[in-house]
DNA sequence: TCTTGATTTGACCAACTGGTCAAACGAACG
DNA sequence: CGTTCGTTTGACCAGTTGGTCAAATCAAGA
């Protein structure tokens, strides 16, 4: 509705440039630690040629949030109120610990997003994401009721699953200085299925 | 040691309020972030007059993150090895969200530091951190050999702590955006009491 | 009161940054 | 070959920012 697709394959093609070297300066630095140059730079094109493809550094930023937005909730979609509840739960969770761990840029985005007070996403937290939360935590406590998993706050339970993961992603280099700079996913899978496997059995 | 103790009371109180007016600003934009005229503002004193008492923007951020790093470890080197474990790693759970309930621009700073790759604290991180994680993550190690808590990987148990509690601070907008603006700590509380429970019970 | 040293600030500067613009370039088509 | 239209960029600009400096102010002791 709002964005006419671009035409070309040359526009298509700088564009998505663009937006991966978007992603990676400003998850790097955050939104007012990255500039143009940087982008430009990354992107292998002059800064006026940034700003023909996109109105301004704040469009790039809010065209990455967008479609982060997009496909960052689509495992807790996923989660279905007719499966197996821990298996539907562990699921979720390695698949959260896996995003994390094939990509981080756009967890610390997000997560740079969300700590300057979510600025630019506010509403879609207030709105979307508060709607498919409750969702849901609906469906969670449902299988509580039914014994089939322990009584869990549900709420509380999502955000365990988001703060366990993304911190993988988030907080990396303190993870890899205190573990020495070894690979701690293989480690964090194990811990986080112990975990969950703990508190959700009856 | 480096640092010779400010003499006057007047030196004393004009840095106090930089620093408290730093941490504010920091907390809230990042590094890059925020200005010198901001944090001036904010102390309610003129730029030069910031720069009388510290040497640069850069000095402020640093003082701040050295201090906090030497607190903010403290309910960790409290643990003590000779205490009940589950009340021990309980109790530990508890401060951290006190915590990140009571000081979260003190969280918001460090996770900024640690989200930009912590640039000016990695050798703290390697060095003092990861010793002190490497001796309690032995405490805990023992404790589960003597059948004293379930047998957890020690690192990845301390990194789901920091994670859980700092995650009501670090990303409070998103948290009380999904609980339509209700107080998290409370319901916080009881489900990492619950989750830590199941976990480490024998 | 006068002197001295600490404190405070208005004015200023150089570097950086987001963004503009006119001109140049390139490819497809007649 | 020449026209046209999409693409690219060097040069530039105004606003911001970290930091400087000399001058002004203040407080306390002689």
């Amino acid at each position: 509705m709002s964005i006419p697709a671009p035409r070309t394959r040359i526009q298509e093609k700088n564009r998505t440039t663009i937006l991966e070297a978007g992603l990676d300066v400003f998850s790097k630095f955050g939104f007012r630690g990255s500039t143009l140059d940087q982008i430009a730079d990354a992107a292998g094109m002059s800064k006026p040629n940034l700003l023909y493809y996109f109105a301004s550094k704040e469009a790039i930023h809010t065209e990455l949030l967008q479609g982060l937005l997009e496909t960052w909730l689509d495992p807790l979609r996923d989660m279905q109120a007719d499966g197996d509840p821990v298996t539907e739960i562990l699921n979720y969770v390695r698949r959260k610990l896996w995003m994390a761990r094939d990509f981080p840029r756009e967890s610390r985005l997000f997560a740079n997003e969300i700590l300057q007070g979510a600025p630019r996403i506010q509403d879609d937290l207030q709105g979307d994401l508060k709607k498919l939360v409750d969702a849901k935590a609906e469906v969670i406590r449902g299988w509580s009721a039914d014994g089939k998993i322990a009584a869990v706050d549900p709420h509380h339970l999502i955000f365990s699953i988001w703060a366990l993961t993304q911190h993988y992603a988030d907080f990396d280099v303190q993870v890899r200085a205190v573990l020495g700079g070894a690979d701690p996913f293989p480690g964090a899978q194990s811990y986080l299925e112990q975990l969950f496997g703990q508190l959700l059995r009856v």
